[in-house]
DNA sequence: TTCGATGTAACAAGCATAGTTACATCAAAA
DNA sequence: TTTTGATGTAACTATGCTTGTTACATCGAA
């Protein structure tokens, strides 16, 4: 392990919120959700924060409270999600800075960044392949064939 | 900042190697590397164990110790780079097993195995567009144009 | 007004990273 | 054969990120 885990419970989150969604269009409660990710609901709540910044989610507030998908299933792609958690890049530049009186310490951080930046780029556009309700339909098929 | 930036260092040795190598083939050490990356040399000479295993350097001991690229610069993709440094995937599947009761919970990690395993056949074939050559052309185009 | 959930701050435990010291090992050169 | 300087790796530390947790003010429909 290394690398955090909020991508994976923020698509979680989506796709449990689009399959409960199907049979109601309640709001569910970050509680509730919990119990499926198997994890405290203010680490859902966190999420579910940005997620609602960027406009894929609504929280609801009052009696009845909860959070409901502010797009269908199928509007959602990986990218969104990936692009509303803001993470930085997959890579780091040097911890420290590398030295500048040296020909590659002075031109290596723009040479990587335009690599890196790139990298990002294909990474999205990949991201934006897989909507939700794919991810959805995946999830479902497996467990039915339990043959092994 | 969160990811690591062992590829990083991995690429800026190769990309000094490259260049001192130019002149002259002699082997280098850990210690005149670390100089340029501005980092202890163990942390050089850790990573160097790393590449040597997958083949794209040598070690040498001795009188005259050191380091060479073992193959051209141009011979060396930054795939091969991120390959040899083996580290795990971007994106990390949940901490906790999620509730295996919900049919989301119990189907979300091998659709999202699926999903993690594409991306990173995704990011590779890109990395392996890239060559430490291209890297050191890029280093060095930079800092020559010093208007701003 | 009540009541249950949101939204967020604050803190702890566990890990990974990067840096550092120390030292056994090695092999070419003298 | 001895010297010498660098490799290769273990061990330890400081720092920061991640996740989990408690606590609590805020909100708004019923």
């Amino acid at each position: 392990m290394s690398a955090n885990s909020r991508l994976t419970i923020a698509i979680h989150i989506l796709t449990w919120m689009a399959l409960v969604g199907r049979k109601r269009p309640d709001p569910v409660t970050s509680n509730r959700i919990a119990l499926s990710v198997n994890t405290n609901p203010v680490v859902i709540r966190r999420i579910l924060g940005r997620l609602s910044k960027k406009g894929l989610v609504r929280s609801l507030r009052g009696a009845n409270a909860g959070w409901v998908l502010a797009k269908p299933p199928r509007a959602i792609t990986l990218r969104d999600v990936y692009d509303a958690l803001g993470e930085g890049p997959s890579f780091a530049l040097h911890a420290a800075t590398p030295n500048q009186a040296c020909p590659v310490g002075r031109g290596i951080r723009p040479a990587l960044s335009r690599v890196y930046d790139s990298l990002d780029g294909v990474l999205r556009t990949h991201l934006a392949r897989t909507t939700i309700e794919d991810v959805l339909a995946d999830t479902l098929r497996r467990p039915n064939l339990k043959r092994t």
